[in-house]
This record gives C-alpha cells, sequence and structure tokens, in this order.
RNA sequence: GGUAUCGUGGCCGAGGGGUUAGGCACAGGUCUGCAAAACCUGCUACAGCGGUUCGAAUCCGCUCGAUACCUCCA
C-alpha cells in the first residue's frame, strides 16, 4: 500500500487542531511515546494509552510507514509527593534492590502488553541505562543559559527560556506562565533551592538513604523524571522527529518541561505532532492509583472484582477501547463490555465465515452491481475513518455493515451473482487486515485448538447431530445442541448446515 | 479559583450547518422440527435558554451539569 493514496490527518496537541500529517523523512515515521513508571503493576487506564498507540502504530505501517516505535521505560527520577523516588519507595517498601522492582513490573507490563497483543515497539529504552546522555543533555542545557546550579541540584529556568523564547512554554498544554503560578494550588512547597517556583529540576542532588544514585559533575545524584524522554528521545529519534505521544495527563507539566528541555539544549522543538490519548474511567472518573479509583485488568479477567457481573476477556476489554475514539474519555461500565463482548464475537464470527467463503466465478453475471458498489464503499468509509486521526469507531462502524453482507451471502439472502469474486476477494483481505493487523485483534474462541483437534471432534459431532436430524431423531439431536451448550459451544443451524462457535 | 474538554436515543458510543453512524438492549417479522444464530422492520436522539442562518444536534453567547489538568499519574 502506498502512502500517497491516504491522507492522513491527526489530531496535533501542540496546534489544537487535526492537521495532514508530513513525515520529516518520506516514508518514514518516528514516533515516541512515555511509557509506565515500573513501580507497580500496570493498570487498565495504562492499558487503554497503549492500546491506542499500538494501533496507530499498526496503521502507520499498514499505509506504508517505515516506523520507528521508541516507547520509553521510567526506572527513575519520578518522585512522589513526599520527594521519595517512586522506584526506591517500591524497593523500600518490598524490601528489594530497585532493579528487581524494575525486572518485576517490567515482565509483568510486557505480559500484559503481549495479552493484549500489541506489538513490541523498536526500542524501549531504559531511563537507567541512559544517565550519561541525560548528563549530558543537562550540561547543554547549562551551556545555553537554561540550568543552573544549586547544592549539587540543577534546575531548568523557565522564567528565563520564556523571555528569550515567547511563547514556548504552556504552548502545548495551553497555559500562560504567569497565571501558572499565581493559580497554582501550592506553590509553597519547599522550593527554596529554586529561584522560581516554575523552574524544575532536571539533576538532583542526593539525599542521605537515598539508592538509586550516579555521579555526576554536579554531585551524586540522579536526573529529573522529564528529562530521561528528552534525552532518550533525541538519542534514538534525533533532536526533531515525528509524533510525540502519551497519556493527556502528561500534557502538563511532563510535555511542557520536555519540550522546554530539548529547546534548552537544542534549540530546536522535538516533536511536529504531539497526540494525546485520553483518560480511561471508572464510574465517571478517571482511574488512578493514587486514589483508588481503579480495577487491575487481571480482575477484569478473572471477574474477581464486585464492579463488573462478570469475566471479560482482554480482546473483549480491547474491543470495548476501540469502540471509541482514542481522544474521548471512555467509560468503562458493565453494560458497555457485555455490549463490547457481543460485538467482538460477532464480529470475529462474521470474519470466520468471511474467510470461509469460496467464490464461484461462474455465479458472476458480469456486471457491477450495487451491491459491490456498497461494498467497496464501506472499505473506503473504514479506511477514511483511520486515516482521520485514526477513528477506530468509524472504522468498525464500516467493519459491522459489511459484515452484514456477509452474513447475507452466507445465507443466501442475498445471491452470489450479486458481488463480483474480485470484490469478494478484496472484502476478504481487507475485513480480516482490519482485524488482525490493523486492530491486532486475536481470535479468542480459537486460541485453545492450535492444533485443530477441537474442530476436528466438532466435525464429527455434528455430523452425527445431521444424521440425526436427517432421520428427525430430535431427541439425539437435542441432547448433542444441549450438551454442548452446557460446555460453553453453541451451535448454530443455517442453510448450509450447521456451525459452532465457542463462548 | 484558573484553564481546557465534554453533555447525543433504554445503555455504550461516532459524527459535527440540510442526507442511516455502529454496537448492545427491546418489539414485530422471515427462516427453522423447536431453539439459537443470521437477515428484515420499528424505536430517529443530540442538557437548557437566546442568537447567527433559508436551514443548527452541529457555529456564537449565556446558564446548568460533568470530567480533566494546574509540578504523583497513561
Amino acid at each position: 500500500m502506498n502512502t500517497t493514496e491516504h491522507n492522513l490527518k491527526l489530531y496535533n496537541s501542540l496546534k489544537g487542531q487535526k492537521e495532514a500529517f508530513k513525515p520529516l523523512h518520506e516514508g518514514h515515521v518516528g514516533m515516541y511515546v512515555c511509557g509506565p513508571t515500573v513501580y507497580y503493576d500496570v493498570h487498565l487506564g495504562n492499558c487503554r494509552t497503549f492500546v491506542s498507540f499500538d494501533i496507530i502504530y499498526r496503521y502507520l505501517q499498514h499505509i506504508g510507514y517505515q516506523v520507528r516505535y521508541v516507547r520509553n521505560i521510567t526506572d527513575v527520577g519520578h518522585l512522589t509527593d513526599d520527594g521519595e523516588d517512586r522506584m526506591a519507595k517500591g524497593a523500600r517498601v518490598a524490601q528489594l534492590e530497585p532493579m528487581e522492582v524494575a525486572q518485576k513490573y517490567t515482565v509483568g507490563f510486557h505480559d500484559m502488553m503481549r495479552i493484549f497483543n500489541t506489538l513490541p515497539p523498536s526500542i524501549e529504552p531504559r531511563a537507567t541505562g541512559h544517565i550519561p546522555e541525560q548528563i549530558q543533555m543537562v550540561q547543554d542545557i547549562i551551556e545555553h543559559g537554561y540550568g543552573y546550579e544549586r547544592n549539587g541540584s540543577v534546575y531548568f529556568n523557565v522564567r528565563k527560556f520564556d523571555r528569550e523564547n515567547p511563547g514556548a512554554y504552556g504552548k502545548l498544554s495551553g497555559r500562560v506562565l504567569d497565571e501558572l503560578l499565581a493559580e497554582s494550588r501550592d506553590n509553597l512547597k519547599s522550593q527554596d533551592e529554586k529561584n522560581d517556583p516554575a523552574d524544575f529540576a532536571i539533576w538532583m542532588k542526593a539525599r542521605p538513604g537515598d539508592i538509586m544514585v550516579w555521579k555526576s559533575p554536579w554531585s551524586v545524584g540522579f536526573p529529573g523524571w522529564h528529562l530521561e524522554c528528552s534525552a532518550m528521545s533525541t538519542k534514538y529519534l534525533g533532536q526533531t522527529f515525528d509524533i510525540h505521544g502519551g497519556g493527556n495527563d502528561l500534557k502538563f507539566p511532563h510535555h511542557e518541561n520536555e519540550v522546554a528541555q530539548n529547546m534548552g539544549a537544542c534549540g530546536c522543538a522535538p516533536a511536529n505532532y504531539w497526540l494525546h490519548t485520553n483518560m480511561l474511567l471508572l464510574n465517571s472518573k478517571k482511574m488512578s492509583k493514587s486514589d483508588g479509583n481503579f480495577i487491575t485488568p487481571q480482575d477484569l479477567f478473572s471477574g474477581e472484582n464486585d464492579l463488573m457481573s462478570k469475566a471479560y476477556s482482554p480482546m473483549v476489554v480491547k474491543f470495548f477501547m476501540l469502540m471509541a475514539h482514542y481522544r474521548s474519555t471512555l467509560d468503562l461500565t458493565d453494560d458497555g463490555l457485555l455490549a463490547a463482548e457481543k460485538g467482538y464475537r460477532k464480529l470475529m464470527e462474521t470474519n470466520k465465515l468471511l474467510q470461509q467463503l469460496q467464490p464461484d466465478a461462474r455465479d458472476f453475471d458480469g456486471s457491477e452491481s450495487d451491491t459491490d458498489r456498497a461494498i467497496l464503499a464501506l472499505i473506503d468509509e473504514a479506511y477514511a475513518g483511520m486515516d482521520d486521526d485514526f477513528n477506530t469507531a468509524i472504522a468498525l462502524a464500516a467493519l459491522n455493515e459489511m459484515g452484514s453482507y456477509v452474513h447475507k451471502l452466507v445465507n443466501k439472502q442475498i445471491d452470489a451473482s450479486e458481488i463480483a469474486p474480485w470484490v469478494i476477494e478484496r472484502l476478504k483481505t481487507i475485513f480480516n487486515l482490519f482485524i488482525t493487523d490493523i486492530f491486532g485483534l486475536r481470535d479468542e474462541a480459537g486460541a485453545d485448538n492450535a492444533d485443530g483437534t477441537v474442530d476436528g471432534l466438532m466435525e464429527l459431532i455434528l455430523d452425527i447431530r445431521k444424521a440425526a436430524r436427517e432421520q428427525k431423531d430430535w431427541p439425539t439431536s437435542d441432547k448433542i445442541r444441549d450438551g454442548l451448550a452446557a460446555v460453553g459451544i453453541a451451535v448454530k443451524d443455517g442453510k448450509e448446515g450447521s456451525s459452532w462457535t465457542k463462548n
């Protein structure tokens, strides 16, 4: 597929509007996404963001771009309210080495990303693996006059940066520096070392008891939270690259400070397009670890929670996410998931039926029918949806409508001659591409059938039932159907014989 | 308090000046040994009040409500 066939538009937080996407280098995309801080189990909100960017990554590749997707692992420098490093705190609480904590939750994070069937990024750098780069960046910032040292810590001079680069600070998050300072909730925190409350640390001197520390020209200490992303995006994608993404809640201060650091270090803006995913809500409130309003993916998958009526599988949850646009908040509810479960199963079943369809060229009467045109229009609609800021909801709606044609065809409610064989072939290809390559959905029903044993057994059973039905032996026929239902297999009788699905 | 976003039918959720979103649920129908599935039909909504316009759910203003951010968060 040629990228020129698509005029991809995306919503750029930097401009506050949708823009045509123009990569720096024809055919190539550099994308950086802020990854998780690995001090605790991932929660669903994280998952939504990474699923969203996974689909963006997949789609960019699908339409022909060569993408370098960098997503970091934050394993140092992220402070809690009381000033303790998140990693160090996690380690102290669990009596582990900080690296054990990081390793444990990194593995957990990767497992979860696999469960959601997301692709691994091209590069997944760790903050602790890039201390020299971060120290170098602090030095660059100091050299450009935007950093100052105070008792071994180094701070970014936001006021000066704002003065010399009017409008640069606050552009991304839509803030005005002066208002920010005046209205900030509690700017009276112990920040005596800073010249100005808006300044932020880029290097922090270790205090007694700190365990994650490195030597630097200023002190033994550790880098500031925002610095890692600036340093690692520069290292792997260059000083200026195409797309920078992350959750909406990182827009300020994290991303704003990132921009300032990059500009402060190299004099140029880091990313041309900033993409922000919206929050996953639970009970109409932001899902958040810190205020207890969250549900773990594990509990959602197992059904062991007080919030949902039953267990929901990973692909159902992913499908639920796809039903909404990534820039909208999404409220996780039992009803919503129930609807998603039905929708997901139907879509997968439709795909299975479609892939089994054998178009018969002899049925085709040679003319282009309304049905052909309708199906081709729906394919265009699905692509148009994705081209318009990755609108999975639109694409999904188009797939559902395509699915309606598939069933009509299978049920002989429309005649095979109404659809040209090449249209069927195209439908088969595109439908499957959307489900597997673009959305990254897996058919969970077939997951335990890798060697075909179940298929073989089912064929035999349905064969016996068919024979019984031909002899109008309803008790046997119904016994088979009820027995299968008891183990979660639904038998569906159609015009062309019976099929089955596993719930 | 400041800033932003949003308020869509029973539920979830797209869209965004005139033309069906889609899914789920519900009702009726077709098919079927029965059922399920599938298909068809119905339910046609945009918080409230003003304004702009030939025309507004869509643009503007105000009101109400919700959410998010304002140096912990994806």
